[in-house]
DNA sequence: CGTTTGGTTGAAATGTGTCAAACTTTGTGG
DNA sequence: CCACAAAGTTTGACACATTTCAACCAAACG
């Protein structure tokens, strides 16, 4: 049981390290946890709505969204989960979640034993202080979705959210141009902006049509970072990209 | 500076031992902690977006609102904090906040200096544990806004609102009956949900003529409970009022 | 008692949804 | 590697939920 995962875990591990600060003892602590890792086929669920969790999931690679349903059927899609997220904070401790992840492209997760990871957490206040800035950083990301879905019209809402796409993979290391993956289909960001694909569609047009973007296969390039910020009403702040490190 | 706040920190410490277990020890330590309070006359923000933050609020009677503005103006409220919320734990760990905290009627709210706090919270790993789950809790809710929002039209979305703020009052143990204070205007109620004013008020007028809701002052009563709940897609879940401890 | 704030109502404008069909790309099995 | 199927995209016409504007009314307030 004394495996080191953290070539398997460095995703999250430098994530953490970055934004909040993750100690090197933590770091090692975590790599010490049991983990068994699986591969997700694009489209399929990894944690249903309403179901115990006794598990903590952890995205390796790949891409993951978070979706809630209304009772007509409705799907509403609450996040994303690029690699190194925890998409599932709340099953961790709470044991259950209203919120079901499903994999975006195909992608890798990682799955911890919730016991195990609560229980580091307990001899290692500093690991839960960090995972716990996770979860106000997760909050403060769908507080900026409300706004952006309830005072936003279409074309600024879309382009908010294309920005937030990339500059989450800039964060994350995973892009280094003004450009990322882009495995989205158009009613995966219907979805995810409360709007109809055939919208999504007519306002991606006009996104590309003035300049904006490029949307090619599965890629996403920004061609004019500074006009879209400014026409999407873009404030990456909310990001909290500096790691104003106010608690040790 | 030994006093003991007990008697006005009462509305927080019950609603952190109800639902997340907050132990007797912890509960007396907070209790010691300096607290400045002060009353808030209705529309007076109490935290602004973007400032730094060397304070915890605490609120202990009436009822404050989170919001976030559009770069056009646009306000869009992002949650609702009663007594015993802490409407901004994301200044207390990260000493920045992107939400702005307004009193919504004349209220009381303390104040925690950050550092005692998080320094009560480091050398007490449970009571941050706590105030982990309530962030979580937090979190889980702006989820289902972030479903009611994008995803419900006006007449359920409303309704579903109404629901909440009656269902977290119950919890609250600050109402008994099918009713509660609601001191919202039209307005807010739009901000909150997206709308415009004009269309709360017609969808409200409705929502009266079926005889489900009463509106009278400052008082909101559901007439009918059971149809209420199912025409406005309101499942409860998601406020989590099972404290399944599943972490000690 | 005037003034402000919030509520109510109507008419017209509009952004977005719905439906339906054609087209294109991707994926798959023979 | 092709052929077919499935999934995703694009487009148009039309419907409709919601917004906007404007006016009036009622209630709260100092």
């Amino acid at each position: 049981m004394d495996v080191d995962n953290s070539s398997d875990l460095r995703p999250l591990t430098t994530r953490l390290r970055q934004l909040h600060g993750l100690l090197e003892n933590d770091r090692a602590a975590l790599a010490r946890l049991p983990l068994r890792t699986e591969m997700v086929a694009a489209g399929r669920s990894i944690v249903w709505p309403g179901q115990p969790a006794d598990r903590c999931v952890v995205v390796l690679k790949g891409m993951t969204f978070g979706y809630k349903l209304t009772g007509g059927g409705g799907r509403q899609i609450v996040g994303l989960h690029l690699a190194g997220d925890l998409p599932d904070l709340q099953g961790l401790r709470f044991g259950t979640t209203d919120t079901g992840v499903a994999a975006i492209n195909g992608c890798h997760v990682g799955y911890i034993p919730s016991g195990a990871l609560n229980d580091l957490c307990s001899s290692r206040p500093s690991l839960a202080s960090v995972l716990w800035r996770e979860t106000l950083l997760q909050a403060a990301i769908v507080r900026e979705w409300v706004l952006n879905i309830g005072r936003r019209d279409a074309q600024t809402s879309l382009g908010h959210f294309l920005c937030e796409v990339v500059m989450r993979h800039r964060i994350a290391g995973l892009t280094s141009i003004d450009g990322c993956k882009f495995p989205f289909t158009q009613s995966m960001m219907a979805d995810a902006l409360g709007l109809s694909a055939v919208h999504v569609n007519r306002v991606l047009k006009d996104l590309r049509r003035d300049g904006l973007i490029e949307w090619a296969g599965r890629h996403l390039t920004v061609l004019d970072w500074e006009r879209l910020m400014r026409v999407s009403d873009f404030d990456p702040s909310y990001l909290h990209l500096d790691r104003s490190l106010s608690v040790a």
